[in-house]
Order: C-alpha cells, then sequence, then structure tokens
DNA sequence: TGCTAATTTCGTTTATGGACGAAATGACGA
DNA sequence: TCGTCATTTCGTCCATAAACGAAATTAGCA
C-alpha cells in the first residue's frame, strides 16, 4: 500500500468524535468493548466497527479474554504513522470536557466487574450516571 | 467551541489524500490556487473547497495579490492543534511516491509566471507532464 | 452436546463529504 | 465604466461513512 493510503486509513480513523474519546478513555488502560458501548451509549455493533476501524489503522490491539474482547492503544512499534497519529490526538484532547466526563465515569465503570457490568446493564449504568450529575454537573447535564 | 469539536475539524481536514498532498505541496512555500489547481488536475471549484476547508482548520493561510490568491502553511501560533496535526502529516508523507512527484511537478511549475500559467492553461502543463515522465516515470504512468 | 451471552458481521437507512458545472464575486486593465 | 479573468459560492450528483437491528459467530458453561 502506498504511503498516502496508509496515511489517509489512520487520519479518518482518529478524524471522528467516538473514535478519539475511545482513544481517550484507552489511554487510562484496556477495556472491554461492553464498557466502552456503555460509555459511548451507543450500539454494540456501532462500537464494535469503531474498534475495527482503529484496528486497521493500526491504533489499538485487541485480545480476548473468555468471552470478552479487551481493546488497548497500540506499542507505538506496531504502526510508524500511529505513533504521531496517537500522540497529537491523546495531546489535543487532553482536558476537552467530553474527555474529562468519560475519565470521571470510566473511573467508576473500572470498579465494576465487567461479569456484573454486562449483565446488569442498562440498570446499574442510569445509577452511574445519576450519581455523577450530583458530585459535578458537567456533560450533558438535563436539568429537568 | 469546545475542544473536541475543534479538534474533529482539523483531524478531518487533514483526512483527505488531496488535502495532504496540497499541505506537502505548501511545504515548497506559497502557492497560487490556480497552481494547485493545475498539481492536482481538479476543478477550480473543488481546489477552492480544499483550501477553504484547510483554511477554517488554520492549517493554512490566505493572502490576495492582484487577481490571484496564495496559501501558505499556517504558523504554529495560530492554532495549537493545527500545529500538531502539520508536523505529523507533513512527516508521515514524506518519502511518498505521489508527494514525490507533486514536488518535482511543482518545481517545474513554480519557474513559469503564474500569469503564463493561467492564460496558455492546460497545453502548456501537458507539455510539463510529458517532459516529466520521460525523466522519470514514476506517478501514474500510462504507458499507451 | 446444547444453551447462553458478548462480540462481530450483514444489510439497510440516513447523514456527511468530494467532485463538478454554472453562476456570483471581486480586482485588474482597457 | 465595462469587460475579463481568477477565485469563490451555490446547487446537485454520487460515494463514503455512521448508526442501528437482526442474524451469525464464538467462547464459556451446564
Amino acid at each position: 500500500m502506498a504511503v498516502i493510503e496508509h496515511y489517509e486509513m489512520v487520519a479518518k480513523a482518529i478524524a471522528d468524535g467516538s473514535r478519539a474519546r475511545i482513544l481517550k478513555m484507552l489511554e487510562g488502560g484496556e477495556l472491554c468493548v461492553c464498557q466502552v458501548t456503555i460509555a459511548l451509549d451507543l450500539a454494540p455493533a456501532t462500537v464494535s466497527k469503531h474498534l475495527s476501524v482503529l484496528r486497521l489503522a493500526g491504533l489499538v490491539l485487541t485480545r480476548k479474554r473468555g468471552r470478552w474482547a479487551y481493546y488497548r492503544l497500540a506499542d507505538a512499534v506496531i504502526n510508524p504513522y500511529a505513533a504521531g497519529a496517537l500522540q497529537w490526538t491523546l495531546e489535543s484532547l487532553e482536558g476537552d470536557p467530553m474527555v474529562v466526563a468519560d475519565r470521571a465515569f470510566l473511573a467508576l465503570l473500572r470498579r465494576i466487574p465487567v461479569e456484573r457490568l454486562c449483565a446488569e446493564g442498562p440498570k446499574l449504568v442510569d445509577d452511574l450516571r445519576s450519581s455523577m450529575n450530583q458530585a459535578q454537573p458537567a456533560d450533558k447535564v438535563v436539568t429537568d
């Protein structure tokens, strides 16, 4: 593959808000697909596709453990373009409100074993989100 | 504007082959719209749009001189995201065959005053391209 | 083996983006 | 002032991409 096509693949991969958020979330360590799905509040199929795009671009690596698939940021070695792209993305989005909110939410999510998280699903999450809004009404606050 | 939206704007701007080529071309100094149009072999309207996207993302700056509009790479000062994005793009595409060919073609193009270039247009360019193919058949060579 | 559940793939719908021709804009020169 | 020409804007067509539900896949577990 010519250089520029490879470049375009990586550039398009990072040029999406949801995927950029995923990369920032993975900065805090590997995540299960179900965790990402809950954090982004998107359909599993959609998140799976996003992760696939990131993987094909060489930005993330995947690992299967039991029934769950874990994704993590790729080492700089894998893809020469990925390293620079990753660096720019991660440093650019540092401090973004949405990213900060994601990080806070994930801090709570990570404390729940994936077995419970996947099983109890949405119900458990509603509690988490509401407890977050009480603590710091940062994200998209619905003041009802 | 939220940080991530700004990021997305810049990321989408560089995530296109034609626009990436423009950035690499501008590395050699500012160019007139008509020069870029000829180098990319696209319609003027298309090139104008591409340049507009790059400008709105803070990646390039524009200058009007007479009837012509010149574009150049933006200083690192203008847009904090632009600096990192620009750096990654320029260094990633260094050595790409298409980019190398563009550079060679531009070396010839720059020697022609824009007045002549715009006036004689396509005819002049065919001669240039054919003389380039004799020298080094690198790009998309049509061996007819 | 057969069931369950997480993930992926498939097919479809809807939105965004690239490309162009035609028309509008703006600046030079007669 | 008027025409000319480089550039931009507008409207449209076509391709790509995001999102989802449904179905297929795969791994654990009874």
